[in-house]
Parts: structure tokens; C-alpha cells; sequence
RNA sequence: GCCCAGAUAGCUCAGUAGGUAGAGCAGUAGACUGAAAAUCUACGUGUCCUUGGUUCAAUUCCGAGUCUGGGCA
């Protein structure tokens, strides 16, 4: 049997329940699982980030989940690397890789030949610009990056005041505009890509993600992110920006009461679906699979893996 | 039974000195190249409770009714 190099992603929004469907195709793939998600990849962010558990972690072997600690800072640029690498290893063992998540530029790092090898970033400019903004205001920074890049300023919005600033920070460093996402829609040539895209009727998302949240909090979220803090962790960590972490941590500092931290947290979790779902929807090579739709989870898993079988033929 | 207040968007409510209405929240759509669970952009919908009167014109003023709060019996 020759060696198909076939990865296969399961993406689709928060609580769709991928981590579920993940295990199941891997295991009838003969597959290792490479997570693509920006929250579970932290080491102590169990509860909040609704990591796999204990038991289905070790059912199928997991990378990129509990890897980083949530002091460092961590960027897609890194991930990008460490998931490739990790596609390798999975190869070279003669398994197929799963990767799942629902972190859409990691995802795209993996399915285009994204270049992140520009530059990093730079702190202290970071700071600098960030400071122009709050005495200026956005629209000040936003001119500085129409004397540099127009391109640039023309598609970024001067609100974005994160990827303005970004975009100044490449051309400072590099004397070329920052790509542009379309530039670089180039499917990578590292291995095949089959997309299976998990989505559910609005409403039951939604209900799922209600009743995650209160799920969550059952299981100790608050005490979680007390011992965080213990750790040092403040609300300036990237990893502290997590929906659940960051409205949690509002509500021990007192900015509003625990009610309507927990009504934010699902809010915002609603709201992140549904960014998702946009984000998704752009890859046309996605099959999508409504679980709503079937009548169990058999009967999902089955239409899957025949859509898998398909393509892993086609690519052949 | 009587008195008072209210009834307007999915929810909470504002408003129209009479010319068929708008905020917040919720919802929907979109963007995205080293923070991405981040960050940013755009967009609805209405028997203005029912009914009679006054008026060129009533969601708005007046009367009656219904419902919902609160008070007095």
C-alpha cells in the first residue's frame, strides 16, 4: 500500500462536538490526533478551554493539547511549526494525521503554504503605537500606515487597531506590505487535505453552548482560574483572553457580579460560534455534515467515513 | 368591587407639543498572514393592546373594554 499522505480535518464551531468525532474517525483511520485550538493547547486551562479528557485523551494519542504553559506567549507562527512537525512524525509512523479544531488561522496554516518567516513581533514598537493610539486616537495610527503601505490601510479598518499596528510593525522591519490573506490562498503541496466540516441547527448550537457553560462552571471553572491566578496568570496573559477566562476574572475583580459573567461567557461564546462558522464557510472544500440531521451518531459517522474513503481515492 | 399605574421590536424601555417611530440588549451577515476563544465592520423587524369618538390626519387627545402590576376594601 502505498503512502497516501492524507490528513484529515475535522473542523466546526465550539461544542459542536468535535472532540467526540475527532476520536471516532481516528480510530477508524488508524489516525493520531494534531489539535488545532488556541485555548487546549495550554497546560492548567482544563475546565475553561473543555479539553478532552482524561479517558478520551488516552484512547487516541493527542498533540498539541497541554503542550504550553500559559505564562509564555505562544503566536500561529509557532504553532504552525510545531503542528507540521508533528504531521511528519505521525507520517513517518504510518498513521494518518486528524487534525481538529476550530482555531481558523491555525487551521489555515496548515492548509495553505502560509510564510510566517517575516519577522516577529516587536514589543516595545508594539507598546509605542499602542500608546500613539490612546493620546491620537486610531485614526492618527491609522494615517502612519497610509504613508507606508496604502494597500494595507485601504483593507484594514483604522478600528482594528491591533492589525494596523501589525502592519506597520512588518513594514518597519521589512520594507514590504504584510500579505494579504487572498495572496497566499495556495494549497499546500505537503500533503492532501480532506475537510469535513461538523455544524449543527443554530438552535441546538446554541442550547449546547448554554448548557456547556453551566456544565463548566459545575466543574469548577471559577476554582480553576483562582489557582491560575495563584500561578501569576493575569489578565494581560494571551492565554487569560479566553472566553471563560476572561469574564471570570472580571467578575473576581469585581467589575460585575457572578450572574452576569456567566451570561457573557455564553454570549460570547455565541458570538465565537458564529465567527467560526463564517470563517469555515470560505473553504470550499469543506463536507459539511449537519448533526442534526442524523438520526444518531452511527449514522454520522458512517456518511463520514464514507466521504473520507471517497476522497482519500480521489487524491490518490 | 373601587382607586392608581402600565400596555410600543424577540427582551427592557424611550418617544411622538397629533403627520404610522428609536436606544440598549439579544439576533443575523461579513473581514482576517506572528495576540485569532483575539481584533474589527455592517444590518433587520413593528396591527405602537382592542374598540368607539374628536380631527383633513390618532400610536399620541377623550370614552369604553381587555390584560398585567400595585394599593384600598
Amino acid at each position: 500500500m502505498r503512502n497516501k499522505r492524507n490528513v484529515i480535518f475535522v473542523a466546526g464551531p465550539t461544542a459542536v462536538g468535535k472532540t467526540k468525532y475527532a476520536i471516532e474517525i481516528a480510530r477508524a483511520v488508524h489516525g493520531e490526533i494534531v489539535s488545532a485550538d488556541s485555548m487546549q493547547i495550554y497546560r492548567y486551562m482544563d475546565i475553561g478551554s473543555a479539553k478532552p479528557t482524561k479517558e478520551e485523551l488516552a484512547q487516541v494519542k493527542h498533540y498539541l493539547v497541554d503542550e504550553i504553559d500559559p505564562r509564555d506567549e505562544f503566536s500561529a507562527a509557532e504553532y504552525q511549526t510545531l503542528a507540521k512537525r508533528y504531521i511528519e512524525k505521525i507520517f513517518q509512523d504510518g498513521k494518518t494525521p486528524v487534525v481538529s479544531g476550530g482555531t481558523g488561522l491555525y487551521l489555515n496554516s496548515l492548509l495553505f503554504d502560509m510564510d510566517f518567516s517575516v519577522m516577529p513581533k516587536q514589543a516595545q514598537f508594539r507598546k509605542q503605537l499602542e500608546a500613539e493610539a490612546e493620546q491620537y486616537g486610531p485614526e492618527y495610527v491609522h494615517n502612519r500606515l497610509k504613508v507606508l503601505d496604502q494597500a494595507a490601510a485601504e483593507r484594514i479598518h483604522p478600528n482594528n487597531l491591533k492589525k494596523v499596528i501589525r502592519a506597520i510593525e512588518v513594514f518597519e522591519a521589512t520594507g514590504e506590505g504584510i500579505r494579504e490573506f487572498r495572496e497566499s490562498f495556495v494549497p499546500t503541496k505537503d500533503y492532501g487535505c480532506i475537510l469535513i466540516g461538523l455544524n449543527r441547527d443554530r438552535e441546538e448550537l446554541y442550547r449546547r453552548i448554554d448548557e456547556r457553560v453551566d456544565l463548566l462552571i459545575k466543574a469548577g471553572l471559577v476554582q480553576e482560574i483562582e489557582s491560575l491566578l495563584e500561578k501569576g496568570l493575569t489578565e494581560d496573559n494571551i492565554s487569560m483572553k479566553g472566553i471563560g477566562y476572561k469574564e471570570i476574572i472580571a467578575y473576581l475583580n469585581d467589575s460585575y457580579d457572578f450572574q452576569e459573567a456567566v451570561r457573557l461567557v455564553k454570549r460570547n461564546t455565541r458570538h465565537y460560534a458564529k465567527r467560526q462558522l463564517t470563517w469555515l464557510r470560505r473553504y470550499e472544500k469543506m463536507h459539511w455534515f449537519n448533526l442534526t440531521e442524523f438520526e444518531t451518531e452511527e449514522k454520522a459517522l458512517s456518511a463520514i467515513s464514507d466521504t473520507i474513503r471517497s476522497e482519500a481515492v480521489r487524491g490518490e
